[in-house]
DNA sequence: CCGTTTGGTTCCATTATGTGAAACTTTGTC
DNA sequence: GACAAAGTTTCACATAATGGAACCAAACGG
C-alpha cells in the first residue's frame, strides 16, 4: 500500500524503530528520531514506549537518550549460536586462513545484502564481532555474487531491485543485465570473482555453501590485493575453497535436524 | 487480561514469539510453535510471516522451519558498537588481561540479571561473541553483586525479586537479608568477592563501574580458580581494577554526550 | 519573575489492524 | 485412493493502533 513499500504492520513498524535508534552510532533522543520525519510525535513515543518495555531498546533516564538493548543482545547471541553459519563454520574458516594465509569472510544474504559473519585477517587476529554484523553490497563483492548466483528466480528478482549498482571502481558491473550474464558464468564455473569491483586493489574467489537442495546458504571467500597475488593464483585456490564450503554445507544440513531422524 | 503479565501489544507478541523461536536451540517447525499453544494457529502463523518478511526470522523451505533472522546479527552489531560498555572498555580489558593473566569479565545489569558483555580468557584469546550475550544470576557472582550494590532502592528491590537464590554452592547466600548484608560490605569497601558462590573452585575480585551520578553502569571482575590463586591475592589487585573501571566510567560519560555540548 | 520556546508526555475520537474459528489446500501415509 | 496431519487462506468482528491536539516541565531570555 504505502510508497515505501516495506515496514509492513505494526510489527514491521517497530522494527523499523528499531533499525532507525541502531542506524546512529550514539544512544539516541527522542527528538532526534522524531527529527527523521518517520513517525508522528505520538506514535514514535508509544513505539519507543513498548521496545523499552519489552527490553529491546533500553532508556537511560540521566540523559533521556535510547539505545539497543540487552534483550537484543541476548537474542542476537541466540541467532548466532542458532541460526548463522558461524559456530559451524569458525574451525574451517581457522583451517582455511592458515593455509593461505589471506583474510577470508564467511557471508550470509541480508534482503538483498551481504551481512559478513564471520572473518579471518591474514595479518594478525581480527576480533571476530568487529567485523560479523558489518552489511556490504551483494552485487558488486566476491561472496555477494556468488550467492546471488544460486538464488531462486523471484528471489534474485526482488534482489536485483534492491541493488544500488553504483559504480565503485571502473570494474564495477552496474547493470542488471551485465550482472545477469556474470551470474550465469558464476552458476558455470561454481565460484565468484571481486575483480576490483568493490574497491580498487581488492581481489577475491567466493564459493557459495549450497545446501541440499541448491539453495545458497551463505559464500565463503579467500580475498587478498593486487600487490599481494593474482586472480589466477586466487583461482588456483578455488577447488580447495569449494571443498570445505562443501563440508560446512554438510555438516549444516545435518546439523538442522531434529534430535530424532 | 493475560495471566502472563507482559506482552502488551501486538509488538510485544510478535517479540515473544520471536523469543519462543530463540529458546529453542535449533531450527523449529510451525506445528512446534504451536504446540506450546500460546497464539491460535492463524495468529502465529501471520506473526511467522511478518517476521520472516522483516529478517528477523529466516524460514527454510527445504524443511518447513524457522531459525532466528540475520537481520538479529546486524542489529547485535549495532548494539555492540553503540550501547554497551565494550568498545571503550576493550582496550583496559586487554590492559588488565595481559597484566593479570587472569580471566577479565566485563557485564551490565539485565532486569535483575547480569549480562556478560565481554571476556578475555586467561589462556588464549576467546571469541568475543561466543562469550557476550551469556547472562547469568546477579545475587551469585561477583559482578552481579558489584552492581546490586549500588542500585537505587526500588531498583534492588525489584531486582531482588528476580533473584532465584538458588543454592548453588555451600557458599551461596540464598536469602535476601544476607545478601543486603553483602551488599552493604560491598558498598563500604568498593569492591565485591564471589567466594566461590556460583561455582566451585572459581573465585572473583569484582568491582562495579560507576556513573557520574553514582549508578552502576556496569562491573568489572578479575577471576580466577582457588587452584591457582587465593581470595587475598585477587584481593590485592582491586585497586587496580578499580583505578581501570574509573578509567572506563569517565570515559563511557564523555561518550555519552553528543557531539556539541 | 514571568512569557516563550523546546522537548517530552498524555488524551481520545476515529479507523485501520489484528484476531482467530473455520474452511481450505497441500503433503505424506497406509 | 482414502485418511490424516501440517500448513495456508478467508472473513466477519473487535481490539488495538493512530496522530492531531492539548498538556506539562524544564530551560531560556529579557
Amino acid at each position: 500500500m504505502g510508497a515505501e513499500g516495506h515496514a509492513d504492520g505494526t510489527v514491521g513498524k517497530a522494527l523499523d524503530v528499531l533499525d532507525m535508534v541502531a542506524s546512529q552510532s550514539r544512544a539516541v533522543r527522542f527528538s532526534e528520531l522524531l527529527a527523521q520525519g518517520v513517525y508522528p510525535k505520538a506514535t514514535l513515543y508509544r513505539f519507543l514506549q513498548t521496545l523499552t518495555h519489552q527490553g529491546m531498546l533500553s532508556y537511560d533516564p540521566d540523559r533521556g537518550t535510547y539505545a539497543l538493548g540487552v534483550r537484543l543482545v541476548r537474542l542476537a547471541h541466540a541467532a548466532w549460536a542458532q541460526s548463522s553459519l558461524a559456530p559451524i563454520a569458525r574451525p574451517y574458516l581457522d583451517e582455511l586462513a592458515a593455509e593461505t594465509g589471506e583474510t577470508i569472510h564467511l557471508a550470509q544474504m541480508d534482503l538483498g545484502q551481504v551481512l559478513y559473519v564471520d572473518k579471518r585477517n591474514a595479518t594478525r587476529p581480527v576480533e571476530m564481532f568487529a567485523q560479523a554484523g558489518k552489511v556490504g553490497p551483494a552485487y558488486c563483492t566476491g561472496v555477494g555474487k556468488a550467492m546471488l548466483a544460486y538464488l531462486p528466480d523471484e528471489a534474485l528478482a526482488r534482489a536485483l531491485e534492491r541493488q544500488s549498482f553504483h559504480r565503485h571502481t571502473a570494474h564495477t558491473l552496474d547493470t542488471p543485465s551485465a550482472l545477469r550474464a556474470e551470474l550465469a558464468a558464476i552458476r558455470a564455473r561454481g565460484y565468484a570473482f571481486d575483480r576490483e569491483e568493490h574497491e580498487h586493489g581488492i581481489i577475491c574467489c567466493a564459493v557459495p555453501i549450497l545446501s541440499r537442495s541448491g539453495r545458497a546458504i551463505g559464500a565463503l571467500s579467500v580475498t587478498s590485493t593486487t600487490a599481494r597475488t593474482t586472480l589466477a593464483a586466487l583461482e588456483a585456490k578455488a577447488d580447495r575453497i569449494k571443498d570445505i564450503a562443501a563440508k560446512i554445507a554438510e555438516e549444516a544440513e545435518s546439523w538442522r535436524f531434529p534430535e530424532q531422524v
